[in-house]
DNA sequence: ATGATAAACGGAGACATCTCCGCTTGTCAA
DNA sequence: TTGACAAGCGGAGATGTCTCCGTTTATCAT
């Protein structure tokens, strides 16, 4: 599901292959150094020893790279769905559901940065980077699976694709840090108004 | 309300008068020809015929000169909304923010380049003008009320202040776009939506 | 009028993103 | 091995954002 370039069609060629590595060394170091939001791509090519093109080559913005990055925190947060999933089998649709919420939310803070480089859309890149990387694509699929669950033993449906786009906007870095930071909610009363506000209660 | 920098407390220095209408009208120029988001700030400057310094000086960024360029549109939203709350005084609450979202949403379709220029935030911008400027906080207050008046005579209550950011988080540049664009919905059936959604119903 | 003063100006320049394209280098078939 | 060639490299440069600061200018009290 993610290795889409992390394992080519082909073999990839041993300096390419080298290059990588200097790269997300590099970033890794900087980032912890400075912060994410502070380190320019310029910055991490010098720091790797690198042109800019072949950056650029590589990972068409920093979205990209910080994603790559993020790739086995990815996996590890899906594993952990999915074992969460299987323990719970018995246990009704929405409370399924809120335990997603919950483990996506210690995610988002334990990778808050990292996290926010991967959904920053500056705004001129042309591709939606937020709504087409495979994080959201893939937590997509679960909150649908499970809105869809619950609409059949239930009542009416709202549709199940636009609840998951309005919940995963919820839970953006943007709208969560604003929540966090500016509104000073905890991340447990922030998933308890999550809650409240998607009608997601017993 | 919006006369912050248009009417500063004392007199505005006429060559500074006179380069902020050069501004606005090339910015206008500028933007009917090329839209919006290709206009850079330089080019701003120059058609304007003045140094990039006084541009910034005036305007930190391309979002305030677009909400500069909104001011007078902002305020017919708001007249409009005064002037549907004043003819619908008897209705229940929910029925009148369903008339705002309506508005709203015609107002986003009718603007949606500037629209979106105003809410653009480069992730570098330090301060988050979407949720900053006055137009945003004048729909937050506005929905809050709503939502406060519905609860009034209703059960149990979700805090109004997060349903309305969450609304509002809803209803922007990107979350609407993503849908008209990406997902294929009409205006009329993203706020039908946006009503299964957000539990506002009869 | 005129001079003091603060506001406004403007453009050089620091630094960022991103592309283009000629050069280098790994790879694989022969 | 070796040679052809695709893949990869790198850095100059186009364009953009945004700031700094020496210079100009409008305004107002005198």
């Amino acid at each position: 599901m993610f290795d889409s370039q992390s394992t080519p069609p082909r073999s990839e060629r041993r300096d390419a292959a080298e290059n990588r590595q200097r790269i997300l060394d590099a970033a890794l170091r900087l980032f912890e150094q400075q912060g994410v939001e502070q380190v320019s791509m310029n910055q991490i090519a010098a720091e790797a020893q690198i042109g800019p093109g072949t950056l650029y080559r590589r990972y068409r913005n920093k979205a990209e790279l910080c994603t790559d990055l993020m790739k086995e925190n990815i996996i590890l947060l899906f594993d952990n769905i999915e074992a969460y999933l299987n323990d719970n089998k018995p246990e009704p649709a929405i409370e399924r559901l809120k335990g997603i919420l919950n483990l996506f939310i210690r995610f988002r803070e334990k990778k808050s940065q990292l996290l926010a480089g991967v959904e920053e859309s500056t705004t001129t890149n042309r591709s939606r980077s937020r709504t087409h990387g495979p994080l959201y694509l893939e937590l997509h699929q679960l909150l649908v699976d499970l809105f869809d669950e619950m609409a059949d033993s239930g009542k009416a449906r709202p549709n199940s694709v636009f609840k998951a786009d309005m919940l995963l906007m919820a839970l953006s870095s943007d709208s969560y840090s604003f929540q966090r930071t500016e509104r000073g909610y905890s991340p447990e009363l922030f998933l308890e108004q999550i809650c409240l506000t998607f009608d997601l209660n017993v």
